[in-house]
DNA sequence: TGTGGTTTAATGGTTGAACCAATTTGAGAG
DNA sequence: CTCTCAAATTGGTTCAACCATTAAACCACA
């Protein structure tokens, strides 16, 4: 099975490596970033094209553009939005199993969040939607059409619980994973053994049991979380 | 007290605008925005700026643009992020309260997972700057500085608990309650009281105790929902 | 001495026109 | 009916110029 050809943006390239010296401490809280036509000149694009990089690093948070004076660094520790988790991945400078590690930790407690608001609002039609996706799981799917399903069923949860903020959440969350798609596509599972846990999620949900729509998704989460932890060769640190 | 002159650049407008339209639902999920070439011109404004805009929407899962093909609207409440809910918020088309009690039930969810988080992997130099946040809030103070320590503490809180997702989702969130900073700033609150709930906070995260510190926090989030419903005048409706 | 006004230089914001590159469309060949 | 390829449409990039804001330097005056 072929990948489809990724075609760069120039603006994506410019972005990627100013990112990068913000990263890796070249450019520090604080600093001023050269002036747009300096760097545009150094990089050898048009203004225009950095100055839709810069935009986009604005808006992630980790720069702020003041006309008349520049374009500053942020400390991203205080500024920077959950999306930049995704570049850092790549960036892959921290990837000493800590974000892996953090980003278990938070699966965790959206997935109960999740599982325990739509158990108490979930709608007739919502049960429909999360039984579907159930059951489109079969045991002959490539894995990477799974881990969709799996991502669906997620969010299907949210609109469950008909909370905006968990749906939008859901979604951001879901950028940041599809960074290290691969990483977590090559995790071999059971998916006979996903069903199955996901369908009792869906079966306390229905009930309306708050309780043990969080403990089952409890199973099925610690499920993922061993098998990655495993594939990975890492160990599970965290308390 | 003054405040200060807002600025809104043309790329800002042009922005909101085309958002609006997006939520109000003149432009729908599927459909294909006019070209950049006739926006701009009936906008009455440069393509440069136009497609500032856009790239921004793109940025927030409004709208996905494909070179050659246009530009579409994408639906979001399979694509939007987290920080569309400040947009949203201010477009007030959803302000029947919903969107409030929404948010509310989040602020429970992550306040409690941040003080069981800093409990468990706090260090001693998290605690010093826990302690000093909380002894900064003085009652002779303005609303919005308390409301400002009351997000440093938030953000103190994700830093102890040495996880890069939730310090990246405090901040997230803070963007989309600053959208909504004057009503919340005009609820009127007990400063010693919060104060007090909030040591107690700190006092369990020292202690290490994950239980007593979710309890506190919990403590603490029911005494400001209380008050803002209050002031809202609007019942807690969700379990 | 310092307070306020003015000038100047640097920086980002906006504009306009032109051309490049990807995609879609549809006429025409087979 | 299907395939091919040229044309039209759309976004991506470049270039050059000018506008608006900011900060710093300088100056006049009390």
């Amino acid at each position: 099975m072929f990948e489809p050809v990724k075609r760069v943006k120039t603006s994506e390239q410019v972005l990627k490596q100013i990112q990068a010296r913000i990263f890796d401490g070249t450019y520090k809280a604080g600093d001023r970033l050269p002036s747009e036509r300096e760097l545009s000149l150094e990089m050898g694009v048009n203004r225009n094209t950095l100055r839709e990089a810069l935009k986009k690093l604005e808006h992630m948070g980790l720069v702020i553009t003041r006309q008349g004076d520049g374009t500053r660094v942020l400390d991203f520790y205080d500024n920077a939005g959950i999306e930049v988790l995704g570049s850092m991945l790549l960036d892959e400078a921290e990837s000493d199993g800590r974000v892996i590690d953090n980003l278990f930790e938070a699966r965790e407690m959206v997935g109960k969040a999740l599982a325990r608001s739509a158990a108490l609002y979930r709608e007739e039609e919502d049960l429909e939607r999360l039984r579907a996706v159930v059951e489109e799981i079969t045991s002959e799917m490539e894995l990477q059409e799974v881990q969709r399903l799996e991502y669906v069923f997620f969010h299907e949860l949210a609109v469950s619980s008909h909370n905006l903020f968990y749906i939008f959440m859901v979604n951001s969350i879901k950028k940041v994973y599809m960074s290290f798609r691969d990483l977590y596509a090559a995790t071999s599972r059971d998916t006979g053994k996903i069903q199955e846990l996901l369908a009792s999620v869906v079966e306390a949900v229905e009930r309306g049991s708050a309780g043990d729509a969080v403990k089952a998704m409890r199973k099925y989460l610690s499920y993922g979380k061993r098998l990655m932890f495993k594939t990975l060769k890492m160990p599970m640190r965290r308390k």
